[in-house]
DNA sequence: TGCGGAAGGG
DNA sequence: CCCTTCCGCA
């Protein structure tokens, strides 16, 4: 059924085809197919396709950085939602309540002071997506957004339905992601024949997916199940075969305002090449070259992986450098035992690169009480992150003593946040320190523009013994909860209070924060192995092969060490309580009695906004083995689904 | 305008 | 799950 044509109408565009304004996602963000609970096309799918097509343009169009668009006619868009989903009584105020969703989901924001202008976050997407995809070699604009320039199709992997795989169902991951993979696997495509569709290049989409499909499975077959490569791939490329990112970038034209640079793969032929993950290359901070070991990048055609030692290292540590270097969850360090990833060396604050990085260190523990609202003034990017503590759950057994800082302040909503920055100084001497723990969370209490939510190290005796996903919040300042906040903080631009300047088109990093979730392995042993991935330990002794000199330790990553040996234990449960904030309480009690299922999403997402659903971009890590039941159970109506197709109203 | 809770539908 | 519908609040 779904054959490619029957959308096909009004699609006639090919993938070739460029868009008359310029702007372009990849093709696989506009795949309809992928609703992830619910068949019918998404929303925000439909709104990335209004945006495609020119003859919209009127009604809502690309505006500002990157990402960013405007609904110019609200009653018109709604018009067209309403007809596409047979809901003739759709208006703009139901259809911005979706949108608001959305905001949860991390898959959109608001900026703040325009008017029905919204902003993707595709960061996130890609960065997850598509981590291999090199990013750096070409320079995106700002406003670009990553693009796999591999291949238009990129997609998840898939599929394994095995419950091995399912880590990943991906991987948790939030919505987009999970979405977009299940899509893939399903891809089914909807639509009204209202005649006011708008699909475009589903067609090729289709096609793609289902081709897509059929080398996942193969795929799928192909690789032994637990291997670790699985989460591998799944974690990066998504999946190894399709098209994987042919060639690390090629560059794409930037449009400056196309959230995504045009893809200009060709074909398929490609695999995935383990490029640098985008985020290395995005990264300011020229970062190592990393060169796709060939094992990896070579095609992977043959339906198989190979990973050598080596070349996990360098995957490693590539992928830990961009973590580092766009703050990201610890938990996005992969690792796999035996490996030992260089560190990566953090950007030296000489570097011009700075980034967004660069913040007044500060002091966790410090910053607890300090917080001053915006005080962040001096970063101008998003990269200072705050933090907030979080009380306890409350089922979670009391943490020790070393938390007296954290309850006191946890308890208290009130508590303050600090501001964080990624960079190594930062709170270095804080973080070393003592076992701050923090959680944070996204109050509303303090309004700086920037907020967002972190958890931190806090607490998580509370949960495990010690460290766990805090930590790794940390770094993934994430901003789950409180959409609002959320948007606020990463609008830069956007903030209402000062509507007249004008919009400095901001990398978005904002969404960076978004952690990625490390694919849990459970370490097995303990301790020790666990992470292996990285030594932050930088010891003086220790070589780091890849990352020249300059890496200075930095004490974050220490922390992240101990705690991920933790983490990974506890990850699986500990995670929840974090993603879950506002929500979770509520379920709470739910969660435990059955709801293992969630329980097994969430340790996949890290934290997705509000949360369950969620979140978007989020998904890396494996989850725990006890998730994977569900994922994979997932994974296999998805697939099972595959042909599945709703034909609309 | 925008936000987000609540209830409900598919 | 993903909205859709309603609604109160700001």
């Amino acid at each position: 059924m779904k054959t490619p044509a029957d959308t096909g109408d009004h699609l006639k565009s090919r993938r070739g085809k460029t868009l008359p304004t310029g702007f372009a996602f990849p093709e696989w963000a506009y795949k309809p197919e992928s609703s992830p609970g619910s068949r019918q096309i998404q929303l925000w799918h439909f709104i990335l396709e209004l945006l495609r097509k020119e003859e919209y343009h009127d009604v809502i169009a690309w505006q500002g950085d990157y990402g960013e668009f405007v609904i110019k006619d609200p009653d018109e868009v709604a018009r067209l939602w309403g007809a596409r989903k047979c809901k003739p009584q759709m208006n703009y105020d139901k259809l911005s309540r979706a949108l608001r969703y959305y905001y949860n989901k991390r898959i959109l924001h608001k900026t703040k002071g325009k008017r029905f202008t919204y902003k993707f976050n595709f960061n996130k997407l890609v960065l997850v997506n598509y981590p291999f995809i090199d990013m750096g070699s070409s320079r995106v604009p700002q406003s670009a957004p990553p693009v796999p320039t591999g291949g238009t199709h990129f997609r998840f992997p898939p599929s394994t339905p095995s419950e091995v795989l399912s880590s990943s169902e991906e991987l948790r991951s939030p919505g987009m992601f999970s979405s977009v993979a299940r899509r893939m696997a399903r891809g089914s495509v909807s639509d009204c024949s209202d005649g006011t569709s708008t699909n475009s290049e589903l067609e090729e989409a289709v096609g793609a997916e289902e081709r897509a499909v059929g080398q996942e499975r193969a795929f799928r077959g192909l690789l032994p199940p637990r291997l670790p490569h699985d989460s591998l791939f799944r974690v990066y490329g998504g999946a190894p075969n399709p098209a994987g990112l042919p060639r690390p970038a090629p560059r794409v034209h930037p449009e400056p305002l196309s959230p995504f640079p045009v893809s200009p793969l060709p074909g398929p032929g490609g695999l995935l090449a383990p490029t640098l993950s985008p985020a290395l290359s995005m990264t300011p901070t020229p970062h190592l070259p990393y060169t796709p070991s060939p094992s990896l990048s070579s095609p992977m055609m043959g339906s198989h992986f190979s990973f050598n030692p080596e070349d996990m290292k360098h995957y490693l540590q590539a992928h830990t450098q961009s973590v580092f270097n766009y703050h990201l969850s610890p938990r996005a360090f992969l690792h796999y035992p035996n490996i030992i990833i260089p560190q990566p060396h953090r950007p030296t604050p000489e570097k011009p690169a700075a980034h967004h990085l660069h913040g007044p260190p500060m002091s966790l523990s410090h910053s607890l009480s300090q917080q001053p609202g915006g005080g962040d003034d001096g970063h101008q990017h998003p990269s200072p992150y705050k933090f907030k503590l979080q009380p306890p759950p409350l089922g979670r057994k009391q943490r020790e003593a070393g938390s007296s800082l954290a309850t006191s302040s946890s308890s208290s909503s009130s508590s303050q946040s600090s501001s964080f920055t990624g960079s190594g100084q930062m709170s270095s001497s804080a973080l070393a320190g003592g076992p701050p723990k923090i959680k944070v969370e996204p109050i509303s209490d303090i309004e700086s523009e920037e907020e967002v939510e972190v958890t931190d190290i806090s607490e998580e005796d509370e949960l495990n013994h010690n460290n766990e996903h805090d930590e790794g919040d940390i770094f993934t300042p994430t901003a789950r909860h409180r959409p609002h906040l959320l948007n606020n903080h990463h609008q830069a631009n956007g903030n209402s209070s000062s509507p007249s300047a004008p919009l400095p088109p901001l990398p978005d990093d904002d969404e960076d924060e978004e952690v990625f979730k490390t694919p849990a392995t459970p370490p097995p042993g303990s301790g020790g192995l666990a992470f292996p991935l990285i030594s932050l330990k930088s010891e003086p002794g220790q070589p780091s092969p890849i990352s020249p000199g300059g890496t200075r330790c930095i004490p974050l990553k220490l922390r992240f060490k101990r705690r991920w040996s933790e983490d990974q234990k506890m990850e699986a449960d500990g995670e929840r309580d974090e993603a879950e904030d506002k929500k979770v309480r509520a379920e709470g009690e739910e969660e435990v009695a059955g709801k293992r299922e969630e329980a097994g999403r969430r340790e996949g997402e890290v934290e997705n906004g509000g949360g369950r659903g969620g979140g978007v971009i989020l998904g890396l890590m494996l989850p725990p083995a006890p998730t994977q039941r569900r994922a994979s159970s997932e994974l296999h109506r998805a697939t099972a689904q595959l042909s599945l197709e709703n034909t609309g109203c």
